[in-house]
DNA sequence: AACTATTTATAAGA
DNA sequence: TTCTTATAAATAGTT
């Protein structure tokens, strides 16, 4: 966006893609800081270089908490589903915290939780087991 | 950035901000995507507008991917403090694709992933307790 | 790391 | 909402 218009293709030179890489990661953790304050709005970013290197930037509270509020919106795991039918999000939500943070009585939800998520995780395998057993006897009888 | 300089500060009036909101966020975007071509970065980005509606982008792959990255990246979580100890990150992947698409050896992986959890939060459990029982000792003998 | 010539984004107006 | 346009901002190439 100067002295020159921009292909939409990745940068072969790695001095100049070095270059624009550190211009343009600012320039857009700029844009989502304004957008964030001006319209109020709650905005995650998160960059890796090439190399694997990590930016991130999150407005209003933490990157964790808007995980959460992102895994929350989108309903599409098996996390989100189970959170459907009981309040398992939470354990998501003292993840997030870290171990140091929780109390007693954190411990004991996020032990109940896990033991709850064992139960489905074995209903899942009594239920594809089951198909299989009957598969089988299938193939006997004929 | 045009008619006006731009004050960094809430835009008070409504239809202002909605426009305003709605034009940063898809210059947002733009930005994120010409970013990650350009530079062969991944980045993730999500917006939550005031009223909480969401809207998200993640380049090379899905959100959940870019999640799970990131949570390992930054290691400040139990989930990623306990996958140094043991594979327990895959448990998160494997959350990430649903259940639906677990077969039985992950499922049992998962299963053996989430006893091992419980295994981490009763050793918690155990500590505080523990320091509680001593605090209480000493109550006593004083 | 600075400097600018240009391109791009966008605030205000229609 | 969408288009237009005057300007502000971002940035590609250069030093």
């Amino acid at each position: 966006m100067a002295r020159g218009k921009v292909q939409l293709r990745r940068i072969e030179n790695p001095v100049h893609r070095q270059v624009t890489f550190c211009k343009r990661r600012a320039g857009l953790l700029k844009k989502a800081k304004e957008l964030s304050v001006l319209c109020d709005a709650e905005i995650g970013l998160v960059i890796f270089s090439a190399h694997g290197k990590l930016y991130d930037l999150a407005t209003k509270g933490t990157m964790q908490g808007l995980i959460e509020k992102y895994m929350k919106s989108t309903k599409g795991s098996l996390v989100a589903q189970a959170d459907q039918q009981q309040p398992i999000l939470q354990t998501q939500y003292m993840f997030g915290g870290g171990a140091g943070t929780m109390n007693l009585d954190e411990l004991q939800i996020l032990e109940k939780n896990l033991e709850l998520w064992i139960y489905h995780i074995r209903s899942a395998k009594m239920d594809i087991m089951s198909q299989e057993i009957q598969l089988l006897k299938n193939k006997i009888t004929v």
